[in-house]
DNA sequence: GTCTATAATTTGATAGAC
DNA sequence: GTCTATCAAATTATAGAC
């Protein structure tokens, strides 16, 4: 039970992290939403809203990484998962009402510069996520370097399409985006 | 003298919410940063840190704008105007400590879901910059939406790699996505 | 170990003296 | 119109009852 009640707290902290930030997401809206006691937090969490808060992003970041497998391995050829993998995205955007973008990037810009702690758990996650699509770029012949370069132009492509999605309220940024690594994945591919 | 002040808390509020974003600037830290009495805020901005924080994400994002023509008129090329771009954003950063990111973005992702006041005046910024683009990219030649296309593409793209590069403290995602747009406008023009 | 009550501080905002 | 004193509410965190 105790570890059922932590797990929900993380749940509920990355889904407000997501869309308020950290510093906009209030300890008290955590509990109130996970309807745990508030005291819970700090005997789950003794170093108190940035342990939790780290928790929360690796946990994010842990759940996003799935879709990587979940697009790229059944996906006809690498060029089409580029693409899906960015339509999907804009499908899950609009479906929210613009509301649930990358779990990650809003706390990373916020915290980078105030707490040390939760920068570095955000660059964990980013580095877990271009570990995890660079096999993907290779096993279709690629080699290394320039595989981590298309991994890392989709997701940078990806957080920038979203920052501009949901601001203006629209796809288009990740339409465009998506085309553009796609280019770029088909002409690697030609080259070889 | 009234509007100085003025100015002057806009100026430290921008410089402010780059860093912290809008729920982690507090209004007093602004006025103290601004060496502003506490009231004048309420006498200048009547809608308060919304009205504030609005004034301010319009002032970074016309700043901000000034580097388009500054870069893109006097470079030799198109192609070379998008390299010199990202290097620019990858060389300020860097002397920044990784502080000094895109001054819209990290508010952006934040507020979006919580002030619509703050989310237009971010979409307002950011189709501001689009418009001030365009008219390089299509100067080259390329017709309007081609060129649409690719200013979209190139800031998602450097809004993105602003996200890796804070979190991961390296500048390799700027320069990744730099290549990535660079590429991608070399072969717009190939195929005129 | 679960939970409540409270502490200490900070938040955004206002009223009103000068 | 400039500025100070203060407000009510919210913040993170803790102490300690059960």
């Amino acid at each position: 039970m105790a570890a059922e009640t932590k797990e929900r707290i993380i749940d509920v902290s990355a889904e407000l992290l997501r869309r308020q930030g950290y510093a906009g997401t209030g300890v008290k809206q955590i509990v109130a939403a996970a309807k745990a006691p508030f005291g819970s937090i700090y005997h789950h969490f003794p170093g108190g809203k940035e342990e939790l808060g780290a928790a929360a992003i690796r946990r994010s970041g842990a759940l996003y990484e799935l879709l990587i497998p979940e697009i790229f391995d059944p996906a006809p050829d690498l060029v089409s998962a580029v693409r899906l993998f960015f339509e999907g995205a804009a499908a899950h955007l609009e479906e929210s009402e613009y509301e649930d973008a990358c779990p990650i990037a809003t706390v990373a810009l916020e915290v980078s510069s105030t707490s040390e702690t939760m920068r570095e758990a955000c660059a964990d996650v980013f580095e877990n996520w271009i570990a995890a699509g660079l096999p993907r770029f290779t096993a279709a012949g690629l080699d290394e370097a320039t595989s981590r370069e298309l991994v890392i132009g989709m997701i940078a492509a990806l957080e920038g399409a979203f920052v501009l999605a949901r601001a203006t309220q629209s796809t288009e940024a990740l339409h465009v985006a998506g085309e553009l690594c796609a280019q770029a994945t088909r002409r690697a591919l030609k080259k070889l």
